[in-house]
DNA sequence: ATCGTTCTTGATAGATCGCTCTAGCGATAG
DNA sequence: CTATCGCTAGAGCGATCTATCAAGAACGAT
């Protein structure tokens, strides 16, 4: 498996995070052991306490927001890569459902399974959550205020696509079909057009 | 242990589902022993393989399936009462923040924890998820086709009902908010209003 | 009263969980 | 060389998990 050509692998602390965050995404925070995750990082059982002497708990934290800061870029990125706001909308729940396809619909939000799983359960990963999905909220209110939209809509907006986005995530997994993404992101899509007059109606 | 009081106590079986919803809602699937659950029901252990002899994945795929069904009733009841779709949608996510802040942030959907975590890992179980969401997605379909939107848009409003309901209960339940369902119901009923005219412009 | 069925009961098996612990490797400093 | 330090390495602990099993209680039918 390993192998191990000395070109360029990763670090031991950054195989374990990378698995982690594959494995908790597609799994769930308890339905995933450590085992598993070393054994997918081809890491030692005990590298794990020395890198987080906190145990699975500090890890899961740290995977929590290194992929929602990931997330996150991707997000920025799309809206940057776009004309405008309403194309970057839509081009991010296609990209969104593309992923989905190709990874034979495991690969969605990578922290909504773990944020549910903890909410009423773990108050470190819970806030960890929530810290994330609050960077969410500021970058994506940044960027629709920076295409012209008002501060408060500009964040209504913004909680309104994530909902969108997480909630079609939930519906796609379970159905295996990308029906909910292509109807969350033109609903999306459709209200940020309004709030920006009228440019681009879509077809919604 | 059992015991009791002669009077009205549900049977043992009944009692299982019930407290195997409520934990699998708020703790999600491999986050419940079978043994927190026998002990929240009051119920002895053998009785969850007397009962359900395929084990804890046929013990879920029952929960799953029983209150899917309560909730889609739910999602009736609160469409029927209210004057109009969109005031029904309204009340419909209002009411779902109302639980959300009084049980801690811990009642949300029945099965949406449930269903990330088994949507790539136990396919009986996303099954069972899957035609819960397919039947709400058929009982809001008629709700709203019932009110003079046509077939095809209603599934679509339908569909994004759900995912701008599902996501704002991730949000909400990891942020401690009621932020999220209140924008996520606005949208929703926003766009139900357009689509039926504009007898309720709505004040989003 | 005797049987058969349904349900209750909890001890226990076997596997896996998160976690601790000690030993050792390899590179660098004195 | 020796010493130190970051990291590798995995055996093993107690707890907990799902699942099985055998025995007994409750109850209707005959």
């Amino acid at each position: 498996m390993n192998a191990g050509p000395a070109t360029g692998r990763p670090s031991t602390k950054e195989r374990i995070v990378t698995a982690g965050a594959e494995l908790f995404r597609r799994q769930g925070y308890t339905g995933t052991g450590l085992k598993q995750i070393v054994a997918a990082a081809d890491a030692p059982f005990g590298s794990v306490y020395h890198f987080f002497p906190g145990g699975k708990e500090q890890l899961g934290a740290e995977v929590v927001r290194t992929s929602g800061a990931a997330y996150g870029r991707l997000f920025t990125a799309a809206m940057e890569a776009a004309p405008d706001p309403v194309t970057g909308v839509r081009d991010f729940f296609a990209g969104a459902a593309r992923t989905l396809v190709e990874t034979g619909y495991a690969d969605a939000c990578p922290i909504a399974t773990l944020a549910l799983e903890v909410a009423s359960t773990n108050e470190p990963l819970r806030q960890a959550t929530a810290e994330v999905f609050t960077g969410w909220i500021t970058l994506g209110t940044a960027a629709f205020a920076a295409a012209g939209i008002g501060a408060r809509p500009a964040r209504e907006l913004t909680i309104v696509l994530l909902a969108a986005l997480e909630g079609a995530f939930v519906l796609a997994r379970a159905l295996r079909s990308t029906e909910p993404l292509e109807a969350a992101g033109e609903s999306v899509a459709a209200r940020a057009s309004a709030l920006l007059g009228s440019p681009d109606a879509g077809r919604g």
